[in-house]
RNA sequence: UGGCCCGUCGUCUAAUGGCAGGACAACCGGUUUUGGUCCGGUCGGUCGGGGUUCGAAUCCCUGCGGGCCAGCCA
């Protein structure tokens, strides 16, 4: 029985937690402490449900804690309703803080930072209109130019800085920027803009400040004056890392909070940006902020959603780097299966008709379980069954269609919980069913085509049905679009019906089943005294599926690619072309070494590559070995670091590439020192020692592995011999292991193929 | 166009140089007094090209496609 080995972790393992799983083994820190980082300037939404989720989750995972931290810097956006909806929210969502901070508690600590900074020379007051401002920084092809401003004093900057604070200037007459580097490939990095004067009103700071830090300022140092160790943010947030990383380089030690950016939720059919949800809110397309249409949480719970089948559904959806839409289907079916064991099974009739009996009416009063056979859970209630009854249009057909269940001229179908009936007459009027006649027939005669649901005439109560569908026609609206073009018509879905008693008189948050419709509960935000039911989820439907018109999506090998002219371009030539004067010496060297041009280029493009090869070379070893450890083996342990910042040298080189040469060591048994030797450089004929991995000469030991692996797994080899020819990578794969990369696997694996072709 | 990031079944996501697996969707069947649930099965994928390697989804190069950045928003 597989299972999960994730099942005690609230975020299941993702690219996150393992840099927090080399943080904490490197030593980096010893602690987990993650912040939600919330503007008040809306409601959240179930894009936000994830990014808490992981937020709170992976601070849980690690027995650390995490804070809710309001990024209140933008006076003139802010309000505090927005606080407590967000706290309610959080809270709803099964989550608590360890401490709850706002970025404006902050603002004198800021401060003084930014004033540490000017002193340091690192930032300065920029006096020219945000016009010009923009206009001098340059495009992402051209750098940017600089202003007087930026050769202020430290003394005239400090002068001006605190000014700006006494509030002796105008708004935007000054900002404080970070004296970076204007010409940074990074448009954020071209002096960045850390304070403006803005005289507004704070929901919290009153009038105390003419002042407001950025985000850019304000969301790093936060962090680390809360000793935050990563900061979980969005992609869009990628470009900000390199401010985030100078600032609490320059004003922290460490260690200090990590930055790591995951992709938003992208959910179809519906928009998650605070921006879009507000123009639906004010342009009346929803009836306000908690429609239940609306991706809010505030919706989402008021449509009846427990927060435990979001929770689920963020653990169903993941985590990962990669922009993503994902179907509203997968929150539906989550929302299913938290309600499935739950909601008590209960009829409703949305689309009313009559049902008459013909002959003798049954006239009962049956004890109905409200629990199906496969839901551990008992309880029943009674129903009363009288000589007329509700039924649903959608059941009654003049003309049955292929596969019908459900009641037409003859057909036989049990109503649930009640007799078998046998329809004996369907009322038409305008095309369009009106009522149905039936008449009881015995147990013993056949068995029924389905099962329909029904509410007794007489004691059934009338209600409202609200039916949610998705808010968007298109899975990925086009947002250029008018909105009224984009909404679904049927959005919304108002029906008048009627439900069995017992479903009128329960408690608020039960939700129901109602057989064969979907779940649903009593909408909180009703009338008082009105009964509205909100659909929360639908059933999934096999017949609905099979005749709704849209055409399933088949499924469909997609078409092999035909390469293009494009696939074969080399660019090698090019690369030879714009070689500087200097490089194009180096690479016709490497050339008379033997290197193929292509290799020869790269190596060329940098002096100290090329003079590895080259020591190499005069070490006596072939060229090409050496470029190609340079060139492919090399970058898997480097992880972006230039070869200047690692710690061995060309000789360490020369001396590994010696072993492997002279055949002492395997490349599998090469790559495991390489991996060492860049950051703690011996001499490798040592290291090949201390961690034994001296070439294995024995043929005989290798076939005994070979012999003990393929015993080990008859199954495997079983299914090798059954065309699964992948699995000789495995064999090989398990045989290296035992010899900890010692045996050569070349060797090893003309010793599988022997030994699995007799 | 400069820089950064991302491309795995229809969709979302695993596999960290060694068996391409799971979920959702779809399809077929079984159980069922819900066309639900549950169970069994089927279909279906590493963006193209080249290289490194005994072995590549994974490392390297390159092409293509997508996202982000030129707010005194966050």
């Amino acid at each position: 029985m597989a299972t999960d080995p994730n099942a005690d972790r609230e975020v299941a393992p993702n690219f996150i937690t393992q840099h927090i799983d080399q943080d904490l083994k490197a030593g980096r820190f010893d602690t987990v402490v993650t912040r939600f980082p919330p503007e008040p300037n809306g409601y959240l939404h179930i894009g936000h449900a994830t990014a808490i989720c992981l937020d709170f989750g992976v601070a849980n995972d690690y027995q650390g804690e995490t804070n809710l931290r309001f990024d209140d810097t933008n006076p003139t956006t802010e309000d505090p309703r927005f606080v407590d909806a967000i706290e309610q929210d959080v809270a709803w969502l099964g989550f608590s803080w360890k401490r709850k901070r706002f970025a404006s508690d902050y603002f004198e600590t800021l401060f003084g930072l930014a004033v540490r900074l000017i002193e340091m020379g690192d930032a300065y007051v920029d006096d020219r209109s945000l016009e010009e401002i923009r206009e001098t920084r340059g495009t992402v092809t051209t750098p940017g130019v600089a202003s007087a401003a930026r050769d202020r004093s430290v003394e005239e900057n400090l002068t001006l800085f605190h000014k700006m604070r006494a509030g002796e200037f105008p708004d935007g007459s000054h900002v404080l920027r970070a004296k970076i580097d204007l010409a940074s490939p990074n448009m954020i990095m071209r002096d960045p803009v850390l304070y403006r004067i803005r005289r507004a009103h704070h929901y919290r700071t009153g009038d105390a400040w003419p002042i407001y830090p950025l985000y850019d300022f304000a969301h790093p140092l936060s962090d680390a004056l809360e000793g935050v160790t990563h900061s979980l943010c969005t992609l869009e947030f990628e470009n900000n890392r390199e401010i985030y990383d100078w600032l609490v380089a320059r004003l922290f030690d460490p260690p200090r909070p990590r930055q790591i950016e995951f992709a938003r939720l992208n959910l179809a059919h519906t928009v998650v940006s605070k921006r879009q949800l507000l123009r639906l809110v004010e342009d009346g397309h929803v009836r306000g902020w908690d429609d239940p249409r609306m991706p809010t949480l505030a919706a989402l719970r008021r449509r009846g959603i427990r927060p435990s089948a979001v929770r689920e559904f963020a653990r169903r959806v993941g985590i990962t780097k990669t922009n993503a839409s994902t179907p509203v289907e997968l929150l539906d079916s989550a929302v299913r299966d938290d309600l499935n064991e739950v909601a008590p099974r209960t009829m409703a009739v949305l689309d009313p008709i009559p049902l008459r009996f013909e002959g003798p009416a049954p006239a009962a009063t049956l004890e109905a379980s409200l629990w199906p056979h496969d839901v551990p859970m008992e309880g029943s209630r009674s129903l009363s069954m009288g000589d007329r009854l509700w039924v649903e249009r959608d059941d009654v057909a003049v003309d049955a269609p292929k596969g019908w269940k459900r009641l037409a001229p003859g057909a036989v179908v049990r109503l649930r919980h009640g007799p078998l009936v046998r329809c004996t007459d369907v009322e038409v009027r305008d095309d369009r069913v009106e009522g149905v006649t039936v008449e009881v027939v015995p147990e013993a005669e056949g068995k029924p085509q389905g099962v329909i649901h029904w509410v007794d005439h007489a004691t059934g109560i009338p209600a409202v049905f609200h039916l949610v569908n998705p808010l968007f026609q298109d899975a990925q609206p086009d947002l250029s679009q008018p909105l009224g073009e984009l909404i679904n018509p049927d959005s919304l879905q108002v029906r008048s019906g009627f439900v069995e008693p017992y479903a009128a008189v329960q408690d608020a948050d039960v939700r129901f089943q109602f057989e064969r419709q979907g779940y649903f509960w009593k909408d909180p935000g009703a009338p008082e005294g009105d009964l509205v039911f909100v659909r929360i989820v639908t059933l999934k439907d096999g017949w609905q599926k099979r005749t709704r018109q849209v055409e399933p999506v088949r499924t469909q090998p997609k078409p092999k690619k035909t390469p293009q002219a494009s696939d074969f371009v080399d660019r090698t030539p090019d690369m030879v072309a714009s070689l500087t004067p200097e490089a194009r010496k180096r690479f016709e060297a490497l050339q008379a070494e033997g290197l193929d041009d292509a290799d020869a280029v790269r190596l060329a493009g940098d002096d100290q590559l090329a003079g590895w090869v080259q020591d190499a070379v005069a070490a006596g070893l072939p060229a090409a070995l050496a470029a190609n450890w340079l060139l492919n083996e090399l970058p898997r342990v480097q992880q972006g670091r230039p070869l200047g910042e690692l710690a061995w040298d060309s000789g360490t080189f020369t001396n590994l590439l010696k072993l492997l040469h002279e055949d002492r060591v395997t490349a599998a048994a090469a790559r495991q020192m390489l991996g060492v030797l860049v950051d703690d450089p011996q001499d490798p004929a040592v290291l090949m020692q201390d961690l034994g991995l001296e070439k294995l000469g024995d043929d005989a030991a290798l076939k005994a592995w070979v012999t003990e692996v393929l015993a080990e797994h008859p199954d495997r080899v079983e299914a090798f011999k059954g065309g699964k020819t992948g699995l000789r990578g495995f064999f090989v794969g398990q045989v290296m292991q035992r010899s900890q990369g010692r045996a050569d696997a070349k060797r090893v694996g003309e010793l599988v193929d022997e030994a699995l072709a007799s």
